[in-house]
DNA sequence: TGCAATTTTCATTTTTTATTGAAATAAATG
DNA sequence: CATTTATTTCAATAAAAAATGAAAATTGCA
């Protein structure tokens, strides 16, 4: 997590401790919500506040976790196109910042994640049509009306991601 | 889970056997995507498709999970106001239906769950600005334009939720 | 090419979350 | 109002998810 109040660090290097801690308490509040891990939220609200593209190594020790951690959250990140690496010369390491346009890390997001989710919902709608006929006449529109709630929810759905896109068009 | 393909209960009762199957599967995939667990899913999916009330008892036995994992399953799907109770004469058990206007669930959800980090949010930008004045000018210009982009992102999800709700109005 | 530095991968451990099962509570019936 | 029936609560257990740490793979440099 992040350092302890008496040791700031960052300060030291020009990062606001506080800008720091609220910022990766931000993030990772956020990517919560997205459903992803604690350290992926961690590592991004570090570099988004970060002037400097810092290495994985840094990444590690200033937000204490392992570096297999750092480097999984740094792969799921750039997986989002959440972060890019920069070249910083005279440094082998790859240093990274985060790429601070939402837009493009909510799209994919949402073709990555929500997007396959709709359209297997399609399918099993299908499915559930095909397993209809089978039921009396009376009983069926009580199904019926059922499923084309389904469908509508899904279509909604599908309307939401372009709207959702559009509107983070920050 | 479901029951075993070979003992189609359901079919018995009229509800059709894959009819129920793809509705849980349906809802478990939906809930998940909300952050709620595999058994409220479950339940809400059995719900939709039953054309009479059951009562948690029942939807235990159907189910097969234990009756309180169904006490806390419907206590949470009350909750959301995505079920309600009906009464079933001469029958002393609470039984439940499925809300089939998913536009309630949502709302539901969106003020629940999604509102009060939007506020938080807020104020943890505010906290941002109030560590600001401590950092040089010209570091300034790269943390405001920061701030200001947390601000834009925040303020877009305020505008969201209505949208969401309103595009949900299935 | 060989070596050292860095990163990735993945089995193991830790942490978190969900489920169970049983005791406590509440509600209805005779 | 005692008893049976139903529901809730919650400590214990099980399952799932995330983090660690070390071995393997990769990369850059001499």
């Amino acid at each position: 997590m992040a350092p302890d109040p008496n040791t700031p660090k960052s300060a030291e290097e020009g990062i606001p401790y506080t800008l720091e801690i609220e910022s990766i308490n931000f993030f990772v509040r956020l990517m919560s919500l997205l459903g992803l891990p604690r350290s992926v939220g961690e590592i991004y609200g570090l570099l988004y506040f970060s002037p400097e593209p810092l290495s994985m190594d840094q990444i590690a020790t200033r937000l204490e976790i392992s570096i297999g951690s750092a480097s999984q959250g740094l792969k799921t990140l750039r997986s989002l196109k959440a972060v890019k690496t920069s070249y910083v010369p005279g440094n082998r390491r790859d240093h990274y910042v985060a790429e601070s346009e939402f837009r493009r890390l909510f799209s994919t997001f949402l073709n990555d994640e929500i997007l396959p989710h709709l359209e297997s919902a399609k399918e099993r709608i299908e499915r559930m049509e095909e397993a209809l006929p089978k039921v009396s006449e009376d009983e069926k529109s009580f199904y019926d009306i059922r499923i084309e709630k389904l469908r509508r929810l899904t279509k909604a759905g599908g309307r939401l991601l372009p709207a959702l896109a559009r509107l983070l068009k920050i």
